[in-house]
DNA sequence: AAATGCATGTAACGCGTTACATGATTTT
DNA sequence: AAAATCATGTAACGCGTTACATGCATTT
């Protein structure tokens, strides 16, 4: 699309990415998301409802209202051409450099403030959950592998899974690392 | 500090924390920031004067107007009592959940309907930046043991440096991996 | 009777970036 | 003569989250 100078969000690609792989609800969708993309993107109402819409007044997905006796009626999306066309340019189009903020890393940077304890504490937590992390992953591939064998999409979600694995693998191996040495260097 | 439901910023807590490193103006501090915190962090002018004014009503830092002739005044910032107290609090306070979100996963993840050379493509380009930080990496380093040798700060210091490594080693070797799995697949 | 799920949406808010405004000095 | 550096700030904007509002059905 267009967009002056820092303008451009991935959250219209991602709705039409999700509706690429079915027609669905903002509902849907939010629930497809966190059991797909959910690892590295999230979306909250907040943000699906009101770009459903404009996706709709550009012409990129079309609505229909879908009335259920006893239940809400649903407006369901669907992807249009134009709308599949404007997917694959933005999946052509080379990913942004993510600039990366660490809140943790803030934290130990300043670590020399205070107690060395507070600093290792808070490398056995973040330790900890990249260990439960992996855990998820290897239970979240047998899941997909089943639920989906044969999937043409299926080598790109393990690899985005397999993301996951070598990012908490590293980071539980530096914290491992940096445990060690803040230890060493302290009984020096 | 207090702050209801979701409000919480660390950005307070980073320029505290570089003004703990001794006293300076905000030009001084993005300066700072961008050779010491800058691999996992950064500030804006525009969050930074206005910040530093809050600090300042609050009484954790105090601000002192250097003239000198030729250049412009400068409105040196030096960190309080209570702000040091403040920051301590903050670093000793569990870091939150980093909720990671990534353009270049999404991507990937809907990779199937693309031709398989732009993903390809992209994880050529994330690899070669990787490595170019891997080196950068090794510079900053060098600079830092010549420049702050005996630092008591150090050995946190090289713990973040080793964070970026071990991450940015990781997307290499994923993206190696995941280039290798996808040209197998395309083959079969 | 209360809580949870389905389903859609809006309003308010906070954070952060970008762009703009100003103005003198020094470097190219 | 033009561009970069020093130095401080504000205004506008966009993105995203949270909280709120509504209302019916099902589950506890």
């Amino acid at each position: 699309m267009q967009s002056r100078p820092g303008r451009s969000s991935a959250t219209p690609f991602a709705l039409l990415g999700l509706l690429s792989q079915g027609p669905g609800s903002g509902y849907d969708l939010k629930r497809r998301a966190e059991g797909s993309v959910g690892h590295f993107w999230s979306e909250s109402y907040g943000q699906i409802y009101p770009t459903l819409k404009r996706l709709r007044s550009k012409g990129l997905v079309t609505c229909a209202v879908k009335a259920r006796a006893g239940k809400p009626d649903r407006l369901v999306y669907t992807i249009t051409r134009a709308g599949s066309k404007a997917l694959k340019d933005w999946l052509a189009a080379t990913p942004p450099g993510e600039p990366f903020r660490s809140a943790l890393l803030l934290k130990l940077f300043f670590g020399d403030q205070v107690d060395p304890a507070i600093s290792s504490g808070h490398l056995s937590s973040v330790r900890s959950e990249e260990l439960d992390r992996l855990k998820h992953y290897d239970r979240v591939e047998q899941d997909i592998r089943r639920r989906y064998a044969g999937a043409r999409g299926m080598p790109y979600w393990l690899a985005t899974l397999s993301y996951g694995r070598h990012r908490s693998r590293a980071i539980v191996d530096w914290a491992d690392e940096t445990l060690r040495r803040l230890e060493a260097g302290a009984k020096k």
